[in-house]
DNA sequence: GCGGCGCTTATACC
DNA sequence: ACCGGTATAAGCGCCGC
């Protein structure tokens, strides 16, 4: 039989000792099948220059090779030589194929150390990064598959094993040019008493997809909603659960944090419960691999935690200040979270759980918009990565990295290189740190008229200019001049990624944007790349060259604009400020090309914009300029504001948000006159207790285990009052907290007057005052000769009014 | 008991 | 541990007096 197939889920499986391909994925006609794929799992020996005659026997020598284990053995089947590349250079290789992927490192070692081998490879490669490496079968991809039945006692009974009505077995696989998938998406999200599944007990499930929503519970107020499903217990909406799946049949279960929460809780409360959880096609529950951050994977169903995706890829992009699911989905999708007070779990009405259905229904429903959002990017970093759905989610920047540099090797005939072991971790981490970026003192003032330039992608930019990588390391600081494979795919990824830029600008679609955005956010993690001690292409010394070069370039560029005749005002690592002076913008854009005609590579410098004003200042207590600190605002009236506290989470809300007020109202006014008034009002306020407790809150991550803190911060001390009242405190979580007045002895240590925003006290008016206004506010006003804390010390010795 | 200072910590910039 | 270095700044905690 012949049909189209586009591969979703990628697993493995073994029988006989041997190991297969099992995919899951849809037929044109929209029917989930699985198709069965042979795969033989082999490794790499690299030889040094070597004789025939010793190659054959060093064959000879491994064909030997026989691993006996209870449930397998595992041998050498075949060796082949060929003709790779290795870091670069031309090497013979022998391709070692045995029985099973996960005998590969065992076998490889026991080849030993020969003085004729240089290295063993790639059978630390993930078997389904192989099977698609080699096979060229790609997820979500779309392959006309010849194929046969599986009969029901083949590969050990499979199609019995299966909740899955048509399995194949491929013959061989014809890639089409198709582009669109579009998968079957459900999501979910549950509530609990507990976050602690020891502790509690899930009280509801929500499910939503397109036309479809439903919530499961087992608490039965009347005058529930038609979606509400109600069952007898816990344990029988947890059956239920998983019928809802298998009959909705997905081919992606998607929630936020479900890898952190919402799976894991379900999976111990079914086991509790002893309900058979099994959701997995292949009759199995979820299960958890054994990382730091453990995924979830549902057999045949590929789970997807969006979280784990927009933490890894998305949120260094994003203003939100949390990851949190309402943060996240009101910034992406305008969609927003209900309310519902939690306090009230201890004593629910009726009128509450019917609020609470609604809440947990619209958390999936946020949940499954913010999926559509983001399905073209997870797509895009499927399709450019070619790594599976399932790893793609959970992969950090350097992971896409890799991929992509493995899946795209063979055109080089590249061995891959081995990931380092925890010696060699070590060893890299031990290394310390080289020298970055360049970073201009600025002086402190209110300018007019500025001109920004920045390299695009600039470390990019260097390392394909440069050609500054692993293998094309010739040591001494020095570099080959023959294209490595880094540089050369990165320098494709930068095209691809200007390609797209261009398609998109001239036809906008959700598509293009996102695939144009992965390539931009490949080429910009490709630096930290080659300096990530997890590398398997780590080159500490590419990665120093790569700030070298970069810092050349900026020097080079700062003078050439001083030379021109320009005042330089700030520059950071690939940008430069300097006064457009008397110059018009056509003379600027025209010195702009004068000077791109002389750079290096690919090397690019862009006009960033131009600015009405901009605002530097000094630290605090000198008169130095601060760095990575200023405020700017564009001829269209669009302030830009970097590194000031008005864009710092740790930093109460009233002073914020009067720092954000005082910056705009210098930026449009050119001076601080209407901004002293400001000030003057909110210290009154503030003075008067007029302030609402909700703007004096300051929120502090808990960026460790409490008791792993050498120094005990305010936020140290708010997070242990929580663990005290039994809230569930956890790394990663953003404290909250007050600083009021205790009875006694004002203490020096703050920590000593924290409160909890629930907590009875007064705010400490001083501290409020002296540590989050003035702070926030007085290097502004320094700029124009007001000394505000004189004139607050001042006047706290007069009266109020006059200030 | 108090000021100074180094260190720890969080967060931002690019 | 899951991309890098550069930078600001608050608050703790120890030291010396």
């Amino acid at each position: 039989m012949k049909f189209k197939f586009i591969p979703v889920d990628f697993d493995s499986f073994d029988f006989e000792g041997r190991n297969y391909i099992r995919l899951i994925g849809r037929t044109a006609s929209g029917k989930r099948v699985c198709v069965i794929d042979d795969y033989e799992p082999n490794f790499y020996v690299i030889l040094k220059e070597t004789g025939e005659k010793r190659i054959k026997g060093i064959i000879q020598e491994i064909e030997k090779i026989k691993i006996e284990r209870l449930s397998r053995v595992s041998k050498v089947e075949k060796v082949k030589v060929e003709e790779k590349n290795f870091l670069g250079k031309k090497v013979k290789a022998l391709r070692v194929y045995v029985t099973n992927h996960k005998d590969a490192h065992e076998i490889a070692s026991k080849i030993g150390d020969v003085r004729e081998i240089e290295a063993r490879r790639e059978y630390d490669v993930a078997l389904i990064t192989k099977y698609i490496k080699e096979s060229g079968v790609e997820p979500l991809e779309t392959f006309e598959v010849e194929a046969s039945p599986v009969g029901l006692d083949d590969f050990g009974g499979i199609a019995s094993s299966l909740e899955i009505d048509t399995i194949v077995y491929a013959k061989n696989f014809k890639k089409l040019k198709e582009e669109k998938f579009s998968p079957k998406v459900l999501a979910f999200d549950i509530e609990a008493t507990n976050m602690d599944a020891s502790k509690g007990e899930a009280l509801m499930i929500s499910l939503y997809s397109k036309n479809f929503k439903k919530v499961l519970t087992w608490k039965n107020p009347p005058g529930k909603q038609e979606f509400v499903e109600v069952f007898k217990n816990e344990s029988e909406m947890l059956n239920a659960f998983v019928k809802e799946v298998k009959k909705f049949a997905p081919d992606i279960l998607t929630g936020y944090f479900s890898d952190g929460f919402d799976l894991p809780f379900l999976t111990v409360r079914a086991k509790k419960n002893k309900v058979n959880f099994n959701l997995g096609l292949d009759g199995k529950p979820p299960f958890f691999n054994r990382a730091r951050i453990p995924s979830g994977r549902v057999s045949g169903i590929v789970h997807v935690d969006i979280y784990r995706f927009v933490s890894a890829v998305f949120s260094q992009y994003l203003q939100s200040e949390t990851l949190s699911l309402g943060e996240v989905a009101g910034e992406l999708v305008g969609e927003t979270k209900e309310d519902f007070d939690f306090e009230k779990l201890s004593n629910m009405k009726d009128k509450d759980w019917i609020d609470f259905f609604s809440y947990n229904l619209q958390d999936s429903k946020v949940t499954y918009k913010l999926f559509e959002k983001i399905w073209p990017d997870i797509f895009e970093f499927c399709k450019i990565t070619k790594e599976p759905l399932f790893e793609v989610t959970r992969n950090r920047m350097a992971g896409h990295v890799e991929n992509f540099i493995i899946h795209n090797l063979d055109r080089f005939d590249e061995v891959v290189e081995k990931k380092p072991v925890s010696e060699e971790i070590g060893r890299r981490r031990g290394l310390g740190k080289y020298e970055g970026a360049f970073v201009y003192e600025p002086k402190p003032g209110l300018y007019e008229d500025l001109v920004f330039f920045d390299f695009t992608s600039m470390y990019a930019s260097v390392i394909v200019s440069y050609n500054l990588s692993l293998s094309t390391y010739e040591g001494k600081e020095k570099f080959s001049k023959k294209k490595g494979f880094f540089p050369e795919l990165l320098s494709e990824i930068i095209e691809k990624r200007k390609k797209h830029k261009i398609e998109y600008s001239k036809s906008p679609s959700g598509m293009l944007r996102a695939r144009s955005n992965a390539y931009k956010l490949l080429a910009n993690a490709s630096y930290g790349y080659q300096g990530f001690f997890g590398a398997r292409y780590y080159s500490r010394e590419a990665a120093a060259a790569t700030t070298k070069f970069a810092r050349e370039n900026i020097h080079s560029a700062i003078k050439k604009i001083k030379d021109e005749g320009y005042e330089i005002i700030y520059s950071d690592t690939d940008s430069i400020a300097f006064l457009r002076g008397n110059k018009s913008k056509k003379e600027i854009l025209k010195f702009l090309e004068k000077i791109n005609s002389k750079l290096p590579g690919i090397m690019e410098l862009d006009l960033e914009d131009f600015y009405k004003r901009g605002l530097f200042v000094s630290t605090r207590g000198t008169t130095k300029g601060a760095k990575k600190k200023y405020a700017l605002i564009n001829e269209n009236g669009e302030p830009k504001i970097r590194g000031f506290e008005t864009v710092r989470r740790d930093w109460c809300n009233l002073a914020r948000a009067l720092q954000n007020k005082i910056i705009e109202s210098v930026l449009i006014n050119g001076n601080e006159r209407e901004s002293l008034d400001v000030l003057k009002q909110v210290v009154e306020e503030l003075k008067e207790r007029r302030i609402e407790l909700k703007d004096l809150i300051i929120r502090t991550q808990l960026r460790r285990p409490i008791g792993e803190y050498v120094s005990e911060g305010p936020h140290v001390v708010a997070a242990k009052r929580m663990k005290k009242r039994g809230i569930n405190v956890t790394t990663g979580m953003l404290v909250e907290y007050f600083v009021g007045e205790t009875s006694g002895k004002k203490s020096k240590k703050i920590g000593d007057r924290v409160f909890l925003p629930d907590e009875k006290a007064k705010y400490d008016v001083d501290y409020y005052l002296n540590n989050q206004i003035l702070p926030a506010v007085e290097n502004i006003f320094e700029v124009f000769g007001v000394n505000v804390k004189e004139m607050a010390d001042g006047k706290r010795q007069m009266s109020l009014g006059e200030f």
